[in-house]
DNA sequence: CTATTGACTTTCCGTAACGGAAAGTCATAA
DNA sequence: TTATGACTTTCCGTTACGGAAAGTCAATAG
């Protein structure tokens, strides 16, 4: 059985954790990730770009009080990926209790 | 409770493999790991010094059948790092299952 | 209608991480 | 003394990040 094979786009720690914030959410807000990975704008939004570049998340961006927000959520291919990202760290990791 | 650690040594997927195949090992050659990851000698042996680098690995080089053969083991300190970082890594991740 | 402000986005920049390829080590074996 | 096997280092080019600063844009404030 080859070693399955970690997803790169998810497997960054930042994103990693954006993908498992958002998993049992329909949506976070832009303000709401930043704070939770205590993470300067431009760094959210970058890491955020990449996931939409690949995919995985998808941006909607409305207006509350005035102001313009932008509130991020996983694809169904986002969610995807990130399940098989973490069965594949399972087994990665399941060896470390004897093979 | 703030975010949980994850571990740069440890997290990259090759020397995430290495620590987790070598956690329920008191040992493993050289050769053998190289054919585990999948990887050519400098790209492990690479890895490998950075893990010894950060204390986490150990490594003995032995003779055998006239040859010169290396052997990696995970330290005491390797071991805990280890568990500490699957344990961060499982916080993570656990947020998915819902918060 | 123009200036401002809030909420991101991009760009610019420097550092560090990786992998592949090739050269270098070193302890034997021939 | 040379050749091997088994790594180790060095060289090199690509890519990933993060921080800081500049840029966008929509919605007010004036």
């Amino acid at each position: 059985m080859p070693t399955p094979e970690l997803d790169p786009i998810i497997h960054a720690p930042n994103r990693l954790q954006i993908c498992a914030l958002l998993m049992p959410l329909e949506e976070a807000a832009f303000k709401v990730l930043r704070e939770e990975l205590s993470v300067s704008d431009s760094v959210l939004s970058k890491h955020i770009s990449q996931l939409v570049g690949a995919g995985y998340v998808g941006l909607s961006k409305r207006t509350l009080d005035g102001r313009q927000h932008t509130w991020a959520y996983l694809t169904p291919a986002g969610r995807h990926a990130f399940t098989a990202h973490v069965a594949a760290l399972q087994i990665i990791v399941s060896h470390a209790q004897g093979s």
